[in-house]
DNA sequence: TGAGTTAACCTAACACTGTTCGGTTAGTCG
DNA sequence: CGACTAACCGAACAGTGTTAGGTTAACTCA
């Protein structure tokens, strides 16, 4: 059917759908024609409001980014430094299966680095040289980041008793869903709070 | 042609060109027929090798881990976290184009795990408790992964005046790719050296 | 009101991708 | 010498992102 009297499509339910999928499917779970039938669509019909896959990737990646905070700079950095992270930290860990996208990087995302030339002219302010501001500030991507990609309860889903003879150390605990996200959390924090404690 | 009188295929040499294929062409510049051209062959024969190109980039990031070295908690803790932490970074840099590929994880790899493991035990040994253990290894790992992914170098690699304007706190000489090299370096020290020393 | 333009969809296709099936033959073992 | 296996190849399948060209509804403007 051509033209219909109400468009079926808009930039925004495109990036929201494709988001949903990924969050159900994973970032491999996502086809431009899988979403196309999600949205009741062919195909080809998505390129007249979406460039290319990557830059809707992209652009979905910057929304969930932009909800990140770094406003609160003006008690003092190291509480800015905490909130900061902990708000990126909460932005990335509701849509975990969109961070495998973000490793492929150029971390040169507009909202990234918007955010990354505030957190340094803070950290400026707050006496750092221009240099360490920019190495504190990497650090911190660092902790979150990694946190993001390297978590338990998205590492090892398969079944806990196939670790816990071969590992000894290991707890088995930890494979369990509900305690790996709280070990998730817990470990975010402490890696959070010895960064900043020892710059 | 059938049967050559000597392979032209073994496992080792498939890994060992599909990892150059990786580190000059990035991830997605790996396919199957690009591999079997360059091994001199169809990619229908890798499949007498290889079971499964996940399974090889598998066994390739396990190659590249297992040069991890985790021995150095011999003489402190302190010193094997940042020992630890350094051969990981160093492994890692060394082929920074398959990081993408170990985001999607499971971290579940065994390599992975067994010096997971190793790490857990050690920092038990010197007086840790066993969740305070599990926590500070993640910790290591998120730092060493953020560095990983989340690098200058690989991250802007566009002009850098298309930056300077548009955010006046960050430095233009960050873009530079030898400055860049050299800061994340010095990035990833400052963020492991104040991580070690918070704890 | 009616003509022309544009916007939003469609079908069909292209060049890829990973992977499998069935062949063909060189080497090896009994 | 015969049977068998190992190692390759050609062709195909289903799926991918993306583009070209067509169809028609809705909008614009005389």
């Amino acid at each position: 059917m051509p033209r219909p009297s109400t468009p079926l499509l808009s930039p925004d339910r495109i990036r929201s759908v494709a988001l949903a999928i990924i969050d159900r499917d994973g970032l491999d779970g996502l086809s431009m024609r899988k979403l196309a039938a999600e949205l009741g669509v062919q195909a080809a019909s998505l390129y007249g409001h979406v460039r290319t896959k990557d830059q809707l990737l992209n652009d979905i990646a910057q929304s969930i980014l932009s909800a990140v905070d770094v406003s609160g700079f003006s008690v003092d950095w190291r509480e800015g430094l905490i909130r900061c992270a902990r708000s990126y930290r909460a932005a990335l860990s509701t849509h975990p299966n969109i961070v495998p996208f973000l490793a492929y990087g150029p971390a040169g995302r507009e909202e990234s680095l918007q955010r990354l030339d505030l957190l340094h002219g803070a950290l400026v302010d707050a006496g750092w040289s221009r240099r360490e501001a920019t190495m504190i500030a990497a650090g911190l991507m660092y902790i979150v980041f990694g946190s993001a990609l390297s978590s338990f309860s998205s590492g090892f889903s398969s079944d806990p008793a196939d670790y816990v003879d071969r590992y000894p150390h290991l707890d088995r605990a930890h494979l369990l869903p509900g305690v790996a996200r709280e070990l998730d959390r817990d470990s975010f924090e402490l890696a959070l709070a010895a960064f900043v404690r020892g710059l």
